[in-house]
DNA sequence: AGCCTGGAATCAAAC
DNA sequence: GTGTTTGATTCCAGG
């Protein structure tokens, strides 16, 4: 989108959404606070005006009612709008780009026919895997920048919505609304994060693309490398046709141009300097949420990173059979013997899906003809690998109820398997699908997505790996969608719609390779924790599908970080006075007796406010164990709680990921004890505002004043509790961002998976933020392993999620145990996961919220909520109209909001919907 | 024989 | 521009 002055987009939800039509417009860039903060800013500032009758997300939520709210952004509420056929976005061109670099135009006319161009020029056959078959080069990835460069997929995205309504629904909605409220702008704006979208500006356009782009360059014949493309240019190709990198080398230069951006590792270091640069994904994100539906399009488009997925959605998806192979099979691998008779079915109705979309007049990928006789699935199309969907919905929730280890090194190409991915206990991670009553198996996909700060997306660089032998008990299969490998496990009633993950590796791929990749902006240096991505597809009575998500902790893939880096699992102590002297004891690993801590504390715009090194008694260091002396803050007469961070560091570039820390006022009474009281008191403490808040960002229109993050915190208990009686040992951990991240939807459905706290760019330093913090009321908890989830890649701290579209941004907040309400010793199971939270974070919340665990399930304050699940937790739980009567009140002063948090129970107050709504009702006042 | 691993040598990119 | 360090990849060897 490179260029964009402004950006248009109308929804139309579906028919089955009803949303109002909601319009608003916000400059991106830096002049708008949360995008620069969030998404990093762009150079220019073009300006993204939404119109939206939104819609929703992902189908699932068509089915309920309070779905329909599920995908809305906040304060984009429906309010009576008419809903729309179909989707239409308009894009106008920012002028102040040369001309040849913006392609996009303000007219409709112009997108479209942009879009034409690309597909016309850009015809691609089917990814066939991340790589080419023929030359181990990645198949191309597609990378954010392609977004406008490439035709991307975005863009793509548009078009398609003009000209298919039918996919809508599963666009995303986050977009923001033209004319709204710019307060709900900065949500939307931000966005996913997803991979990458960097670069609104990038370069290569896709005239470019058309004439460059897919030249008919001779397949490497090898898998080796880099070299395989030739200088500089690698080809990667779809079903074989490679194709050569336009002018813009996918690895872009640092340079936050808005020409392309290049998505640039990021390390502690570099991140803050980089932050403009991505504000471009701000752009593409946004639209990339609009653009979920993606069937056809993806299809058209040229592959790009973000829209890897664009080819599940494209009737071309191709089940691949194992083993390895990597190229897309003959269509006889769509459906294969071997695999269980009752996922063949399931395949099929896959295939039935696909077949039932609509074929898109220009899409590129033709349905390949044993498609043609499949049908069953009667949902349209599946969402792309990088869209955010929710653990649960409705009755359903997925939930991993075993974590995998922090660590599994992964294998290359030229090595053997290295296994499969085990969990700490020494088994295998366990996957439950809860609350679905029907005798009809269904088909659990894992992926390897991303553990970044940006929203999860299927891994560039690493792909699941289908393990088989004596020892692997669970049957599964691979299926290539896009340039992503996906297994596919059962998930039998008879097994109670549990499976036992041991048949999953992970493999890496070159660096080399898939940063050659057309359209990749990633790169893969130190860009080596993944998570393991589950999803569950739920056909409905009336046609449509439930579409789940969850992700794991994340897990290190590294052989050498695993060895060197310090990790920091769990820390006895959230928060304390900012007197401090309290000794708190890490638990974790590769700690060492020089190991030094230290605390941090950063602004918004990144410096440094404070950095001090705790004491660490070396006498008791372990290398799991390590027990620091809370450094006093540097002001004692704080009258809020003050979040800052800490890390563990081994040596100059061997420091992890940082871990949150609250100071709280001296007078404010630190409890502990139990589940609730600490939730009572962190959350005062969260509420409470701070001048500083950690991750907040400005709003654009900001009504009130920024609230500190942590206000908004909102804590997580898994939304939608298992309906078995079992309760999920490990957080949940499911995708940060929703498509739609109404009020209602989250409610029901929280996400679970970790997130971290602060967007890119925001104050929180850059650095890692530990998704998951461990919690200490459980220590066996593998939460912990979130905190591998930080990325320094990409230019966002590591593990932080980035916001999604709709400018939600999840936060880790597991499990500080003081912070923690989130520490849940009622959880059951030990292994609590975590807690995490997700917060909204469009710019100025921050977040910081933690998230219960647990082992019950909250109580459902919201009346939408059809199944009120059960509420386990101890916290203290108050008469369900309080949450209403706030919200609704329409005021939202910093201390109500500290009295709600009070009030409410863990479980439902700190949420991250909860705190969705607070802001939307308040920002609406 | 092949799969798993753990280690470590070798390369190459960053510093 | 060069030496060092760090991270990625490839090899080896043993279970």
């Amino acid at each position: 989108i490179t260029g964009l002055k402004y950006i248009s987009f109308f929804f139309f939800p579906d028919a089955y959404s009803y949303t109002p039509n909601v319009s608003l417009s916000l400059p991106l860039g830096m002049g708008n606070p949360c995008l620069a903060n969030q998404y990093h800013t762009l150079q220019t500032s073009p300006v993204i005006s939404v119109s939206s009758c939104h819609q929703t997300g992902y189908s699932l939520q068509n089915d309920n009612h309070a779905a329909s709210g599920y995908y809305l952004p906040h304060g984009l509420r429906p309010n009576g709008a008419p809903a729309l056929e179909s989707p239409r976005i308009e894009i106008t061109a920012y002028s102040q780009y040369p001309e040849d670099e913006v392609e996009e135009s303000s007219s409709e006319d112009h997108i479209i026919k942009r879009g034409v161009n690309s597909i016309v020029t850009l015809t691609l056959p089917n990814a066939d895997g991340y790589r080419d078959p023929s030359c181990l080069s990645p198949a191309s990835s597609i990378s954010s920048r392609s977004c406008n460069s490439e035709a991307s997929s975005y863009e793509s995205g548009f078009y398609n919505y003009d000209n298919s309504p039918q996919n809508s629904p599963w666009q995303s909605p986050c977009v923001s609304p033209r004319g709204s409220s710019s307060l709900l702008s900065c949500p939307h704006a931000g966005g996913p994060a997803g991979s990458p979208h960097h670069s609104p500006s990038t370069s290569p356009q896709i005239g470019a693309m058309a004439e460059e782009g897919w030249p008919a360059q001779p397949r490497g014949s090898r898998p080796n490398s880099p070299s395989c493309g030739g200088v500089g240019k690698r080809k990667y190709s779809f079903n074989g046709a490679p194709y050569r990198q336009t002018s813009c080398s996918p690895i872009q230069s640092p340079i936050p141009s808005p020409h392309g951006s290049p998505r640039v590792s990021v390390t502690d270091e570099n991140w803050l300097a980089n932050t403009n640069q991505y504000t471009n994904s701000a752009i593409v994100a946004a639209i990339n949420a609009l653009t979920t539906d993606g069937v056809i399009d993806m299809g058209e488009g040229i592959p790009i990173k973000t829209r890897k997925t664009m080819l599940d959605h494209s009737p071309s998806m191709s089940l691949k059979v194992e083993p390895g192979g990597e190229e897309l099979g003959p269509d006889g691998e769509l459906c294969h013997d071997d695999y269980p008779s009752r996922l063949a079915l399931k395949k099929e109705n896959y295939c039935g899906g696909f077949l039932d979309v609509p074929q898109h007049p220009y899409s590129w990928s033709k349905p390949k003809p044993y498609l043609s006789n499949v049908s069953c699935y009667s949902s349209p199309s599946l969402p792309a690998l990088d869209w955010q969907l929710p653990s649960c919905s409705g009755p359903y929730n997925l939930q991993i109820e075993v974590q995998p280890k922090s660590h599994h090194r992964a294998h290359y190409e030229t090595e053997g398997s290295r296994g499969a991915v085990k969990a700490l206990s020494g088994g295998h991670p366990v996957v439950q699908l809860y609350g679905y009553m029907e005798s009809e198996p269904l088909t659990l996909q894992l992926f390897i997505g991303t553990a970044d700060d940006r929203l999860l997306r299927p891994h560039a660089f690493y792909q699941v790996h289908r393990i088989t032998g004596k020892t692997v008990s669970t049957a599964s299969h691979e299926v290539m969608q896009s340039n992503t490998k996906i297994l596919e496990i059962p998930l039998l009633p008879e097994n109670n719609m549990r499976a036992i993950i041991d048949c999953a590796g992970i493999l890496k791929l070159r660096n080399s390779d898939i940063e050659l990749r057309k359209g990749e902006t990633d790169i893969g240096r130190k860009n080596t924790r993944v998570r393991l991505v589950f999803r569950v597809h739920i056909n409905q009575p009336n046609g449509r599908t439930v579409s789940l998500q969850t992700a794991s902790n994340p897990i290190e893939c590294s052989q050498r970080s695993a060895q060197e880096l310090p990790l920091v699992e769990k820390q006895s102590v959230e928060s304390y006075p900012a007197t401090g002297g309290k000794m708190m004891l890490l638990s974790g690993l590769n700690f060492l007796p020089d190991s030094k801590v230290v605390f941090v504390e950063k602004a918004q715009d990144g410096h440094h406010l404070w950095e001090t090194e705790a004491k660490v008694d070396k006498d008791s260091v372990k290398s799991s164990t390590l027990v620091v002396e809370i450094p006093p803050y540097r002001n004692q007469r704080i009258s809020s709680p003050v979040h800052v961070n800490f890390y563990v560091c081994n040596g100059k570039r061997k420091r992890s990921q940082c871990q949150r820390f609250t100071y709280l006022p001296p007078n404010v009474p630190v409890i502990k004890t139990e589940p609730s009281d600490e939730y009572d008191s962190l959350v005062t403490a969260g509420l409470s505002m701070h001048s500083k808040p950690y991750y907040s960002q400005p709003r654009l229109t900001p009504i009130m004043p920024v609230a500190d993050p942590d206000a908004c915190l909102v804590g997580a208990y898994p939304p939608c509790p298992p309906r078995h009686a079992a309760i999920p040992s490990s957080s949940p951990s499911s995708s940060p961002t929703l498509h739609d991240l109404s009020p209602v939807a989250y409610s029901k459905c929280l996400p679970s998976s970790p997130t971290h706290a602060a967007p890119p760019g925001s104050v929180v330093p850059p650095i890692q933020e530990t998704p998951g913090r461990p919690n200490l009321a459980h220590p066996a908890s593998p939460d912990h392993n979130s905190c591998l989830g930080m990325l320094h890649s990409q230019g966002s701290p590591s593990h932080l999620n980035s916001p999604g579209p709709h400018g939600y941004h999840p936060i880790y907040a597991n499990s500080s145990p003081s912070s923690s309400p989130v520490s849940h010793p009622s959880t059951p199971g030990g292994t609590a996961e975590s807690p995490f939270v997700q917060a909204y974070s469009p710019s100025q919340v921050q977040a910081a919220a933690s998230s219960a665990q647990a082992g019950g399930s909250p109580p459902s304050l919201l009346p939408e909520d059809a199944s009120p699940p059960s509420m386990a937790i101890t916290v203290k739980q108050e008469p369900q109209e309080l949450d209403q009567m706030y919200l609704d009140d329409g005021k939202l002063p910093e201390t109500r909001c500290a009295h709600i948090a009070c009030k409410f129970p863990l479980g439902n107050y700190l949420t991250k919907e909860r705190h969705f709504v607070f802001l939307d009702e308040s920002f609406s006042i």
